[in-house]
DNA sequence: TAGATTGTTAATCGATTAACAATC
DNA sequence: TAGATTGTTAATCGATTAACAATC
């Protein structure tokens, strides 16, 4: 009765690419597009489009293509963008506050309510119209605003500790920016936890540097 | 004669965390690990751990398991650590500013050398030791300064151009921030592409947190 | 109706896991 | 030598691609 059949996470992350393709089509006003159109746009095999797509419920028409409004507007629901997400950050370092201040997320269903730090240095200092707050008080704040997603960018040292403490108090969603895995806490907690390793990202493009220039050049 | 199996892109964005993980029992003093005691740590198969290892030489030795040291440095040499990375920014944006100051870099053989932007306000501004310069003095910085590496902190209106002229000068890797697809740059300049989708990223979380509460909660 | 293109099943490909002989 | 654990081959699993009947 509830048609759970367990979408693969390889599926899941193309969702958002999917999204910003069709919302460039809704913005220049095209109406239609085939899979074929798409494929070529966004370098997949049209079959691997229809596969996916066909994974949320049957949005095309034969013989016709994708209406992209309707797409559109089926991707954004199945992204939960309709009703948005409240989103405080943990560390007003660089990478928190140039998280607080970016402005994309806003676009795609993102709310910044809050930032916090241990650092009475920046505690007080406005960023992007919240102010920062004590770590201490998080506790009082999650239990008076309701909130969807923490962001982690502390160091490494302490990121088991502030995860457990975030999650305790029953956030659903970590975006883990310090370079270390949360262990067990999805599982301890069910909370949902996506890393974000942008040393390691880095790193693989440094292999593949190497790699282009040991084949590529001699 | 060049022993070029391919090694699979799978493989290659487990090694850093590796890496990591390796670097750790290093710290702690650890001699030796098994692909089982290694498997428990990182949550993966000892038997895929075997496999990786074995895609890049015989690192282990039968009935003992791996020593930590030897495999530190192979890992390290198979990411190209030895010999580090010059790396500019184009951006002095908040995420710019955030990379430019991010410390963990420099530990994994990355030097931050030059950051650029057309912006009045910040050009010649002190970052992390390094003075912002006007974007149309890149082409002179970099036929001066050996540059391996770009990252694109720029809007997406703006990525496609700056890509192809940061691709023209010979720079072999580029790390986009900008929330868009850099097509054919890999295909046109034989530049390698590593893309950092954050928005992408966060909307998974979005949704897999939609799923939880869809499935857990009733 | 004829042409186009989806939805879906079947075939292929690649990655992960299991098993075990080699060997330290 | 006996025990442990790798390196490697074979089996399994899952994801991608191909094919085509259904249908607009």
């Amino acid at each position: 009765m509830d048609g759970n059949k367990k979408i693969s996470i390889a599926v899941i992350k193309r969702l958002p690419r999917y999204y910003r393709y069709i919302t460039e089509l809704l913005e220049n006003g095209i109406a239609k597009v085939s899979s074929q159109e798409l494929s070529r746009r966004m370098n997949l095999t049209a079959s691997q489009i229809r596969q996916d797509l066909n994974c949320f419920g049957g949005f095309g028409q034969q013989g016709y293509g994708y209406n992209v409004e309707v797409l559109h507007k089926e991707i954004a629901s199945i992204l939960g963008i309709p009703d948005p997400f409240n989103v405080i950050i943990i560390g007003a370092g660089n990478m928190g506050q140039a998280i607080a201040k970016y402005e994309n997320f806003n676009k795609r269903g993102f709310v910044f309510t809050g930032i916090f730090d241990k650092n009475p240095n920046v505690i007080g200092q406005d960023i992007n119209g919240v102010k920062v707050a004590h770590i201490d008080t998080l506790e009082d704040f999650v239990k008076e605003n309701k909130t969807d997603i923490a962001v982690l960018c502390i160091p490494k040292e302490n990121a088991m500790e502030i995860a457990r403490r975030v999650a305790a108090l029953g956030i659903h969603g970590l975006w883990n920016f310090s370079s270390t895995d949360l262990h067990n806490i999805e599982e301890e907690f069910g909370t949902v936890v996506e890393n974000v390793h942008l040393t390691d990202n880095l790193m693989v493009l440094g292999y593949r540097i190497s790699e282009l220039r040991k084949n590529g050049k001699n």
